[in-house]
DNA sequence: TCGGAATGCTTGCGTTTTGCAAGCATTTGC
DNA sequence: GCAAATGCTTGCAAAACGCAAGCATTCCGA
């Protein structure tokens, strides 16, 4: 522990790194939502403005939880990966999402991945993770999950499925209503 | 959702509300310091400001994640419990201070804790979460546990063997090194 | 070749949150 | 009856946040 920090206790530590309203949603939309360039990153759901987001993303590159590189088919593009560190937090965006879905006013569509992760457990986890580690760091594919469907467009299906039903679901409902 | 919240994604919500630099430092005294008072909780290792301590209890109360009650045996203490919701953290407490251990520069003493909650896994952190319920929401201890050394305390006299290692530490490091 | 769209940001500026120090009314224990 | 402890509150300066707009460059399609 140097001086720039509070304390050398380990939740301490953690909170200092993304203990803030935006930088875990920031990761989030990088592991769940596939998203790698700032303009991706600026249309969140929940609308980060954009000082604050170049403000993150430095902070969380300093940090070693993120990697920014120049995209070598457009010039004016970077181009964050995840790191090691950041994709380590796997297992607990799978925890928060399943302690917020159980505690918090969550709407469907958002929460149908969180409701995946938990029931996928740690090995659905780990198959993510080794997919998101050939993603951002190029790693080879695990011989474990090869062939199998990716992790993120399981999830990202399942999300449209909700839309989709809930899309057609009112007129559903005045229809039972109506019988 | 209403119209407080950003959005409905779980992880947004978990991240109003304990997402900011203190919520989740005043949860982890609760929980393995034992702490159940405002003059308690001032003393935290980060020294938290008086004003920032009462907001945030005041916005823990209100979320649900505590309550807080008179005192019977002191007319101007106030007792602050957890509640299920607070409760049921225990396992992300657990990650967080794994996560921290593994990629932070934690120090000894106080990631102790995280190293013995890791270790003890999710059987552990269940037997932590029962007594918590017995301490807060005065539950009957559970048949299981009954007669088994408290987390709480296993946790804290590893933390004192580590700070009375170190203390005497580092003249027996020089005795070994002088032999 | 040229105009419109997209790129990753930056800049101002007003509002909100934080952090520090001090204080306060009450209650307790000796 | 007095010092210590209780849970806060108050003032004030500094930092962080949030919004809107803009900017230089690059790309892409016609």
């Amino acid at each position: 522990m140097d001086a720039n920090h509070r304390s050398g206790c380990p939740i301490n530590l953690s909170v200092e790194v993304f203990g803030d309203k935006w930088s875990l949603l920031i990761l989030r939309d990088m592991i769940f939502g596939g998203k790698r360039h700032f303009r991706e990153l600026l249309r969140s759901e929940e609308a980060i403005s954009s000082n604050i987001l170049a403000d993150r993303l430095r902070m969380l590159v300093e940090q070693g939880m993120l990697t920014k590189a120049d995209d070598p088919t457009h010039k004016q593009k970077a181009i964050y990966s995840l790191t090691e560190m950041s994709i380590s937090l796997v297992p607990i965006m799978a925890h928060l999402g399943a302690w917020g879905s159980r505690w918090l006013p969550v709407s469907d569509e958002l929460s149908i991945r969180a409701k995946l992760m938990d029931e996928g457990g740690p090995a659905l986890w780990e198959q993510f993770m080794s997919e998101l580690r050939e993603e951002h760091l190029g790693h080879p594919t695990a011989a474990a999950y090869a062939g199998a469907e990716p992790v993120r467009a399981k999830l990202q299906a399942a999300y449209e499925e909700v839309v989709k039903r809930k899309a057609g679901g009112s007129q559903a409902v005045d229809i039972d209503a109506a019988s």
